[in-house]
DNA sequence: ACAACGCTGACGACGCGTCAATGTCT
DNA sequence: CAGACATTGACGCGTCGTCAGCGTTG
């Protein structure tokens, strides 16, 4: 139904199905739109935005950089024109001619994921760290709260505290 | 050096040492004072803000909270107040008498923390993949990088391209 | 012709950066 | 008293949220 076999790539959202998918306001994407992160979409005659399945992937990308990494819209930018760099020296047929330009552009992208790779890194070190405090704090205090519920429950029998017998230290 | 014998604790900073030691503005400290994350610190006679142990150690923790976790300040604000009840709690030498509000603030507390665990999970999984993707593609863009450099240094002679024996399918 | 959807401003909020004018510490 | 440090405004910026008024689509 959706696919009538003739136009097989010819995918379009406009902003609001775009929206769902990928998570961000339409606000967002127009703000994005309109500092450059994302080239102008194609419009239909009335002026409404028509976005490929590649502009989704970019977005989700962005979202990425952004909500993982931290970095700033314009880091990302960067990062972004490094990205679409690389998606093209991948999609390219190599035309051989020009190789300093293309080795120049080759290092822009490595430096790109190099920073990001650090970041990363970085981010994934001081998250298991926090993950292991959280457990351990969680799990203190869920003994803690066993041990209050028992003495709600047994109040006005046994005594005030149950002994809570497993004290470390 | 630093520690005299008599004053064992009372160890107070002015905030530009604060700032220099968690990485922080001054501006950023007061901002957060304003808004309630930082309960208003002791003052010199003439104005100054008088720091303790405690207050750096909170201000490190909004800052996991809001870089690694990516949280609001408002957000925030409620989890600093239960890790502040967690901390008394924990120091308390257990009163016992009102053992229901202790429940519940245990359960504040307990709350705070499993959302923070979610978020950290969450992140991990997410950056940990990502994390493989970028060593992935980084290990092909030097790949590429090597064979550009090998075309240039033996372009007039051998031929444009180095073959690339060994790609993969 | 109708609802649902999208368009472009414009203003506002959050989380600070960055002065400026002044006061305090040692 | 100098020079470093701190104080309170005030305005500005990045990254959108939100609303208004109007046009487009199905």
């Amino acid at each position: 139904m959706t696919s009538s076999a003739a136009d097989e790539k010819a995918q379009r959202y406009q902003i609001g199905e775009v929206a769902e998918r990928t998570g961000v306001t339409q606000r967002t994407l127009r703000f994005y739109e309109e500092k450059g992160l994302l080239n102008p979409p194609e419009r239909m005659e009335g002026g409404f935005r028509l976005y490929s399945q590649e502009d989704i992937q970019r977005i989700q990308y962005i979202r990425q950089l952004q909500q993982l990494l931290g970095f700033t819209l314009a880091d990302i930018k960067e990062m972004v024109e490094a990205e679409e760099l690389r998606q093209q020296i991948i999609a390219t047929f190599r035309p051989d001619r020009e190789l300093p330009a293309r080795l120049e552009r080759t290092d822009r992208i490595i430096d790109a994921l190099t920073r990001q790779l650090e970041v990363v890194d970085d981010k994934v070190e001081h998250l298991q760290t926090m993950q292991e405090d959280l457990r351990a704090k969680l799990a203190r205090m869920d003994v803690r709260k066993k041990e209050l519920q028992a003495s709600l429950t047994s109040q006005g029998a046994g005594g005030a505290a149950p002994e809570a017998k497993g004290k470390k230290k």
